[in-house]
Formats: C-alpha cells, sequence, structure tokens
DNA sequence: ATGAAAGCGCTAACAA
DNA sequence: TTGTTAGCGCTTTCAT
C-alpha cells in the first residue's frame, strides 16, 4: 500500500484542522505559544493524513539544520564508539543529529569528508586529531561555526579542544617500567606516518627513554594503521627474534598488546616473568583476558561528554574564547607488568 | 578570521563568473552540459568566493536529499562496524550520506530514531533486524521509499532483505558438537527480549538439541544485550558452579565466548580438554587468542556489500519485486574445540 | 550551451 | 494566540 499521491504538506494539515500553516509550524516545535486544544487538533489531523515533518524546508527557511558533523578515524573501534556514542547522549536533548564520517587514519580522505559534510552546513564540527590539510583548515574556518579538535593537544588550534598529550602518557608509562628497574624496553606501532596519534605516543616513548638515559632504539614497526590484533602479534615475534633481552613493550594500542600477549603465549614466554606487556586505551580485551594488560586509560566517553557540553556553550553563545579542555590520562597497573 | 559577511550564494558566484545562476548550478553538476571554459571560470570565482555549495536548498528544490537512514544496534562492535562500512564504500560512488542511529537493541528506540530520520527525507532505509514496533512499519511503509532488513531473515518482511537465519546458524554448530560425540551442551545468552538475534541463536540451539533427543536446558542467563566479555566470563563461572561435567558450551557471540575461555584459564579448566567453546560472528579477539575460538562467521562485510547494491537497483529502478538475498553462514573450527 | 521565471515546504517578521 | 506575507537558495521547466 504505497502512498502514490504527493505527500501532505503542512498545508494539507492546516485544511484539515482548519487552520493556518503557520499555526501547524507553531504546533510542531515543542516550545511555541499554541493553544493545547488547537495543538492537539492539528497533531491529530497529521496522524491522519500520515503527515511528515520536513527537515530540508525547515533547515532551508530557518538556516539552521540542527547537524554536527563528526569525523573520527575508523568505525570499527571501541575508543571512537565510546567518544561518538557519549557525544550522541550528549546532544539528543538539543535536537542536533550526528553525520558521522571516517577518514581511515588519512588526512586526505578527512578533507573530502568534510568537504563534503559542509554543503550539508552543520551547525558545528568535531574532528578527531590536530592534523588536517590546508584545505580542511580553509574550510572549517571560513565556515564559522563552533570547531572542536579531539583526541589530542594541536599546536595551532582551529577552535576548541578536548584532549590530551599523547606522548606525555606514554612517557608516565615509560616512567613507570624504568622506576620498576627496567632498562630494556621497547615499543610496538606508531611507525605510520598517517597514525599520528600512534607517531605521538612513539616520540612520547622515545623522549622518556632518552631522558632516563636509556637506549630508545628498541622500535618495533606495526604497518599503516589501523594496528590491531594480528600487526602486534607478528610485532611481538619480531621482537622476541630480534631483541629477546627485552624486559617491557609498550605497544601502540591495548589491540596490539593482546595480539602481543598471545604471540607469547604461542612461543612460551612468560608474561610479566619474562617481559611484561602494556597497552594503551582500556579496551575490554585488556581488562578481562589472562593475564589483563596494563594500560592507559584516556577515559573516551569523557571526551565525547565534554565535547557535548562546549558544544551546548559555544551554541549558546556562552563561549567568548577558544577553550581548551585537558584530559589527563591514568595508568592502570594489571597482571602483564611486574 | 571568521566570515562575518553573509555567506555567498550561487547568485554571488554568478555574478562574479558573469553568467546566470542557473548555468553556475548546472557546473556543479558532474554530468551536465557546460561549456568547459566556462565551468572553469564559475569554479574558480566560487573558489575566490569562498562559496559551499548548499545541499539543504539543492534537495528541497529537487525533492533528492541523497540521505540513507541506517539504524543499527549498537556503534561499538565489530560485526555491525563491517557491515557499515562495506555499506560507506559501497554507498560512496552514488554520493548517497549515511544517517546513521543505533538504537541500543531496542525497538522503542529504533522507533525514535527512524521517526526522526523520516523528517530528513532519506530516500532508503536499512534498518538491522526484523521486528518493529507497529509505528515503525507504518512509517517506513508509507514513505514509499526502498527498505532493507539486515542480518535477519523476518517473517514479513518490509521490502528487501539481505540476512540469514541465525537460529539456523547455530543448529548447525550444535549439529557439529553431536557428530563429535558430545551430548551435555550448554548455551550462554540469548536470554533477553531485545536481543532478537540472541533469542533467534539460543532457539536454534535448543531446537536442534531436541532434534537430537538430548538435554536442551542448560542454559546460562547473560543479562540484558550487549552481552560483553565481561558477562561472558561470569556465566561460565555459573556453567561450571552449576553444571562442571558439561562438554561444550556455545556462546551468543565471540566476546562473550572469549570471555568464558578467560574464566577457564583462572580456574584452570583446560580448553577444549575440558570443555569445548564456540563463539559466534568471528571478531578478531576469538582468532587470535590462544587457544582460537570455534565460530560461525556470518560475513558483516558481505552484508553491507549486498545492501549497498540492492539499493542501487532499487534507486533505478530496477527492481520490481522485493529481493530476499540469503547469506549463509559458515562455521569456522579452531582451537576451542576437540 | 545558456537564460528567465517559478516554486520546492517551511518559518522569520510582522500584524492583528 | 493566530494569521499574512515574503523569501531561504537552489533547480525544474521551458525558452532561446
Amino acid at each position: 500500500m504505497a502512498n502514490l499521491r504527493k505527500a501532505p504538506t503542512m498545508l494539507d494539515v492546516a485544511r484539515a484542522a482548519g487552520v493556518s500553516p503557520m499555526t501547524v509550524s507553531r504546533a510542531f516545535k515543542p516550545g511555541a505559544m499554541v493553544n493545547d486544544q488547537t495543538r492537539a487538533r492539528i497533531l491529530a489531523a497529521a496522524d491522519e493524513l500520515g503527515y511528515v515533518f520536513d527537515s530540508t524546508a525547515s533547515s532551508l527557511r530557518s538556516q539552521k539544520t540542527d547537524f554536527v558533523a563528526v569525523t573520527i578515524p575508523s568505525l570499527n573501534n571501541a575508543n571512537f564508539a565510546d567518544t561518538v556514542g557519549a557525544l550522541t547522549e550528549g546532544l539528543k536533548p538539543r535536537g542536533l543529529q550526528i553525520l558521522l564520517g571516517y577518514t581511515n587514519y588519512d588526512i586526505i580522505e578527512e578533507e573530502r569528508l568534510i568537504a563534503q559534510f559542509m554543503r550539508r552546513k552543520p551547525q558545528a564540527v568535531i574532528v578527531t586529531g590536530g592534523q588536517h590539510t590546508p584545505r580542511t583548515r580553509d574550510l572549517l574556518r571560513n565556515a564559522a561555526i563552533p570547531i572542536i579538535e579531539t583526541w589530542d593537544l594541536p599546536q595551532d588550534p582551529l577552535g576548541h579542544v578536548v584532549g590530551f598529550s599523547n606522548a606525555q602518557a606514554v612517557q608516565a608509562m615509560v616512567d613507570h617500567f624504568v622506576s620498576c628497574g627496567m632498562t630494556r624496553i621497547a615499543f610496538i606501532g606508531g611507525d605510520a606516518d598517517r597514525d599520528t596519534r600512534g607517531l605521538d605516543r612513539r616520540r612520547g616513548f622515545m623522549a622518556a627513554m632518552q631522558r632516563h638515559g636509556l637506549d630508545d632504539t628498541r622500535l618495533i614497526a606495526a604497518g599503516p594503521p589501523p594496528i590491531s590484533m594480528r600487526e602486534g602479534a607478528d610485532s611481538m615475534c619480531q621482537l622476541l627474534d630480534n631483541a629477546p633481552d627485552t624486559q617491557a613493550v609498550i605497544c601502540v594500542s591495548d589491540l596490539s598488546a593482546f595480539g602481543a600477549l598471545s604471540a607469547c603465549q604461542r612461543r612460551g614466554v612468560a608474561v610479566p616473568g619474562q617481559i611484561s606487556i602494556a597497552g594503551f586505551g582500556n579496551y575490554e580485551v585488556g581488562d578481562i583476558c589472562v593475564p589483563s594488560i596494563t594500560t592507559i586509560d584516556p577515559s573516551p566517553r569523557r571526551i565525547g561528554e565534554l565535547s557535548a557540553e562546549l558544544l551546548s556553550a559555544a551554541l549558546d553563545g556562552r563561549l567568548t574564547e577558544p577553550v581548551c579542555h585537558e584530559i589527563s590520562p591514568r595508568i592502570l597497573l594489571r597482571e602483564s607488568s611486574v
């Protein structure tokens, strides 16, 4: 029973309810001044006709789309999914609809996405990371809407920031291992140009090792992102082959750390007896596996929540200056490290 | 340097390029008849002015939004993320933009999402599962646009289908265990009303056990979805306490199966020596962990690819009848089962 | 290949 | 509280 007549408009509802289209329009806005009985009659008539409000026309006339464009590196990543989940919850009360895009860790793809999204006239943009192409920066700057960069502390922010220093977080982990008396520490991943947060984590590792006067060259390449469990396992095999005296290894994420752990188990290498393992991200797998994996929790949901709050404030004009909200990642010591 | 002037429109570009707005409009459509030099001049002028095409106005006038509404139970789920990823790739050539929503495994929330999405006038809708509220069904039916239900074989389809029988897939797994000589087999999860695919899997388990004349009451409740690793571990502890002679356990997903495996490892229960474990979904964790986990692969990416193809055909009017594309999940035997 | 006129469905701005 | 008028920025339609 597909409806072949043209879909009813506000005018049709107005006629059916015996009011003007403007009153119908008001009846569909929660806070508008309409007589309760009139509204009830209108909504009944709309329901009767199978009327569906047209956001496109509304958006054009009011110049408000209620879209928020959001880009993340990958859909299939529990950390970013958590951030987007919290963001969605936080924006729901304002009736904002997320346009979600994923960049595949590629700022060229990000540019393509942002260019496409800008045509939809979003009222704000939230991106992951602080590295963008010049054209992306132009597009965002010229839009004159609130911009939030997340999961990073950009050198030259486009607008607001909700993030943390990936380098510092890993440095704290190195400090911990060194304080346990370890000197031969390795790092897996963070070798791909595209993965800027991975690079930052590896840089943090190297900086900390240098600060402690230790060898910072135990670096295992894991290839282009996304770095998953398989790459972690392969990298650990390399490490065990080439530097078997390594005492601890920090992985670019919990997923690669879990892969590394599995590789040790297949080879009969005791964790943490023979080698300690740490990850990044506090993914569930690292909490459940045996031994559980020491990690750094960057509070992905908190990033989403704070971004939503910031956006609300910005859209209400309550923000005069760009805000930088720095998260403090916490180290979670678990069974995989001594 | 936020631009405080009003944003330029096609009229501004037209003036700058010395043509009519209609010609500017044509210059922005890939296949339109415009002189190459004219188009170049127009695009240069647009770039100069910082013009951004307005999809909202375009959509209203042409009655084509190029939106496709998509709902999945959870963002944070590698299976659904894979389907959406493949879908996005498949729809990109057509310039279609996905409006993604997640229902949290709740058909009431699905109704809220669909009602909201319909206001954006999407050109098609893709939902997960075949169970919907009456109002959701009305909304979708009356929209007179292509509808695809996925990840299931609905009894009374709304339109097209790309899915598989969750019950049958699990029955095949039971058959395998029985053929290995096992008789005391348990099932973890699938007890929550909201998780219809989980329920189907448990029903499949029970049906197969009955068919073999075996005890189908070794059912462990894992609570409301999403069923994650933690719930799998807790359920396995219950099972080991209450039915320690169980020979094999089938879990509602690989995530709970991995949790169950971890629980066994903590208790010193040998897998598969003492108990065999199987999951569902072919998540990466089950492929990497030690022992690797026997599972059922429902080809989430294939579901997305086929849905994209189906949608293309439907939007081109190449489909006269509703299509039901049945996927055949494959059993992957791995180390966690004898 | 290009242009002129009209209007998609809604709501801002005013009036009553 | 309700109504009237105009127009958001683009594209359909028809003309040249």
